[in-house]
DNA sequence: AGGTCAATTACGTAG
DNA sequence: CTACGTCCATTGACCT
């Protein structure tokens, strides 16, 4: 089936080319009525918040360049960016360019962040008080997960896609969505390139919208226990975290040399410490306790894309780099002069994730190079591959193909606005979720720690797809 | 080995 | 409906 779909996308991607190649001479001359008919009559749903308070959000930011003339000692945040973004002289230059990674240190109220109408977010504020109060006991978190995760028996025709369940939740491009590991909510966070946070609670209309960050969101994080307080991690270099009791979004991580953070995790059983990638191929620890990094290790050769822990044993972590490999680490074992990698899983281009199964039994990496590959065996030995178009290109998130809610399917977009579900026993692309409701190519994905079927999918314009499983 | 540069081509929005 | 602007990724080609 691999060779046919190439075809199919290649000619797609040359088509493209060739008509907007046409366009172009087209301008010239003067005619013209050939209404080719693509899927661009979808009406997706627009903000329901009102963004009205600009002025507000950009009083207590701070240019970066600022920062020395008042004092601010210069390795708190250097300007290396700054100086060389002349180096891309393309054809544009926008003015405003020189804006970017403005930012603040220290805490930033939620009201200074909130880019709706005053007050509006009082109600969701006091409603994530309410859910931390009420908290999650061990039983909840453990018991439901456990058994989906082993004898999850869900239909994949049953899935299906809501109007309802359909929102902008932020503008732009969403690098990060996550749902609330909650029993009692569907409400979903999301990141996005500028720096938003967005809030959606599925199904409802309301957007809470906030603007903690100057540069692309690259984790969302929930304390398990806590659900009021969200981690937030950012290109800009800073890790926030939100308090909705305190209305502040923290700071409790300054990147030292202006470094972009580019994953954020947590394992399991450690509450005090987060684990976040920077740099090139740097993964750091962070000890809440002591509010600095307690660890640097250079695992990679270039940048880590993702950092996630094995549910079962939580010393195991996989990483995912930039640098053409994807690896596992016992975190017991690392440290000293040399870092060795339980194991190494070699691509052909970067890989942007890896991701172990519910289970932990198995491994899954998406790559540049085309593949969705699975490891799985004892020591995740056996190797699959499936064949997946992953060139996303500039302008969308990459693909990261996520796991579903046991160790059987994968879900992961393509360039058609489908999400396809690849089969880790039939080891190929086995369905592919489509809707006359999508209007943008889903790339980053959730799926509701609670609820089997529900899964969230994020395009690069801001929406947010819902499927749910009846 | 490591920097620089160009090419890629989806989406929202302004007109 | 069409045209414009986006621009923090990735990669390969070319240079030092």
């Amino acid at each position: 089936m691999a060779p046919p779909k190439l075809n199919e996308y290649e000619r797609k991607r040359l088509e493209n080319i060739r008509r907007n190649n046409e366009m172009m001479a087209a301008l010239k001359v003067h005619s013209k009525a050939t209404a080719l008919s693509n899927h661009s009559k979808i009406v997706a749903k627009s903000y329901t918040v009102k963004l009205e308070k600009k002025p507000k959000i950009e009083t207590p930011i701070v240019i970066r360049r600022s920062l020395r003339t008042r004092g601010i000692p210069p390795d708190s945040k250097g300007l290396d960016l700054d100086a060389n973004s002349d180096s891309n002289t393309s054809t544009h230059n926008s003015p405003n360019k020189v804006e970017k990674f403005v930012q603040t240190l220290g805490p930033i109220s939620m009201k200074d962040a909130y880019k709706g109408t005053d007050d509006s977010d009082r109600s969701f504020i006091e409603s994530l008080v309410s859910m931390s109060n009420k908290g999650l006991l061990e039983e909840e978190l453990e018991g439901p997960a456990k058994k989906k995760k082993t004898e999850c028996s869900f239909e994949l025709e049953s899935l299906s896609l809501d109007p309802e369940n359909i929102a902008r939740v932020v503008p732009g491009r969403i690098t990060q969505v996550r749902f609330f590991p909650s029993k009692d909510v569907n409400m979903i966070a999301a990141g996005n390139k500028f720096g938003d946070i967005g809030f959606w609670n599925v199904g409802e209309s309301e957007i809470f919208l906030y603007h903690p960050h100057a540069a692309p969101i690259s984790g969302i994080l929930f304390q398990q226990h806590c659900l009021s307080k969200i981690y937030t991690s950012c290109y800009d270099g800073f890790i926030r975290l939100m308090d909705a009791e305190k209305e502040i979004f923290d700071m409790v991580y300054n990147s030292s040399d202006n470094a972009c953070i580019y994953a954020l995790s947590q394992p399991k059983n450690d509450a005090n410490c987060l684990y976040l990638s920077e740099g090139k191929g740097g993964l750091a620890v962070l000890d809440n306790r002591i509010g600095k990094c307690s660890s640097h290790w250079d695992l990679h050769g270039a940048r880590i894309n993702t950092i996630d822990f094995n549910p079962q044993s939580s010393h195991i972590v996989a990483t995912s780099s930039s640098d053409g490999t994807a690896c596992t680490w016992d975190l017991r074992c690392i440290g000293g002069r040399k870092h060795t990698a339980l194991r190494t899983f070699a691509h052909k281009r970067s890989v942007q994730s890896a991701y172990f199964s519910p289970s932990g039994s198995s491994l899954a990496t998406t790559s540049m190079d085309d593949t969705v590959r699975i490891y799985s065996g004892v020591n995740l030995e056996d190797e699959t591959s499936v064949y997946h178009f992953n060139q996303t290109g500039r302008w969308l998130s990459t693909f990261r193909a996520i796991w579903g809610w046991d160790n059987s399917y994968l879900f992961v977009g393509n360039m058609n606005r489908g999400v396809d579900i690849v089969s880790t026993v039939q080891k190929a692309t086995v369905k592919t979720l489509e809707s006359p409701h999508i209007s943008a190519i889903p790339c980053r994905f959730d799926a509701h720690s609670f609820e089997v079927g529900m899964l969230a999918g994020a395009t690069s314009g801001g929406q947010i797809y819902v499927w749910t499983s009846s």
